[in-house]
DNA sequence: CCGCATCCCCAATGATACTG
DNA sequence: CAGTATCATTGGGGATGCGG
């Protein structure tokens, strides 16, 4: 991906941006379009697939099944399947996922700022 | 945008995506596919617009100059023109830009935590 | 009910050429 | 030096239909 190119580039300077890797990879990990709204809906408890449609309107299904994945493959949430007719398939935030939660705060406290900063422009 | 399709739903609710909206004016302003390579490279002090981009391999000029634009708008990122010839544009950040300062370190920690993990599978 | 496969579109990004 | 203007590209995301 986009990491490796600018590795490969000589004039990379592997110090200079060992930072943006490292915050970049947070921002791969949540920075999806869906992918908070997803996340703020687990904290409370576990939810079934179309549940989350219901409680995002806008999302698609391809998307939603998608962004989940990530999230499922990053560990921040995990997919419990029941065996049942009809089937039914639970997603809930992991301890892991639940690692974020100061950056949510920080962020949320930024952006709260950062809203009113450009209101008041 | 995006929120005002999900204010117009009428299934929406506001409460439920206050964090949403909040985190993401964040991200927003950081997650641009260059910015926090700026950022980074701003730190230490100002830069000139070509310093930049020998600094930034791979980052077109077009991108350089819109990226910028955007963090100036967003008052992170201050410019100076010089009024020299040949003319000397300097970006420096600014105090509210290092208002970012403690979610960079915050990302940063969870982004080394998250890639040793990623490794280690 | 919970998806996956397919096709399609557009906005974000890139490449290239030109200018004060 | 520090951009602007224009055209080409591409992959993220939406719409639709099918399958276990």
């Amino acid at each position: 991906m986009f990491l490796d190119s600018l590795r490969a580039d000589p004039a990379y300077n592997e110090e200079d941006i060992d930072c943006y890797i490292h915050v970049n990879e947070t921002i791969q990990a949540i920075g999806g379009r869906w992918k908070m709204l997803i996340l703020w809906h687990l904290q409370e408890g576990g939810r079934r697939y179309n549940e989350l449609r219901r409680l995002i309107p806008g999302v698609s299904q391809k998307m939603l099944t998608q962004q989940l994945k990530e999230l499922e493959q990053d560990g921040l949430v995990e997919r419990t399947v029941f065996p049942e007719m009809p089937p039914r398939v639970e997603y809930r935030m992991t301890d892991y996922g639940r690692t974020l939660e100061p950056i949510f705060d920080i962020m949320y406290e930024w952006g709260v700022r950062h809203r009113a900063r450009k209101q008041g422009e």
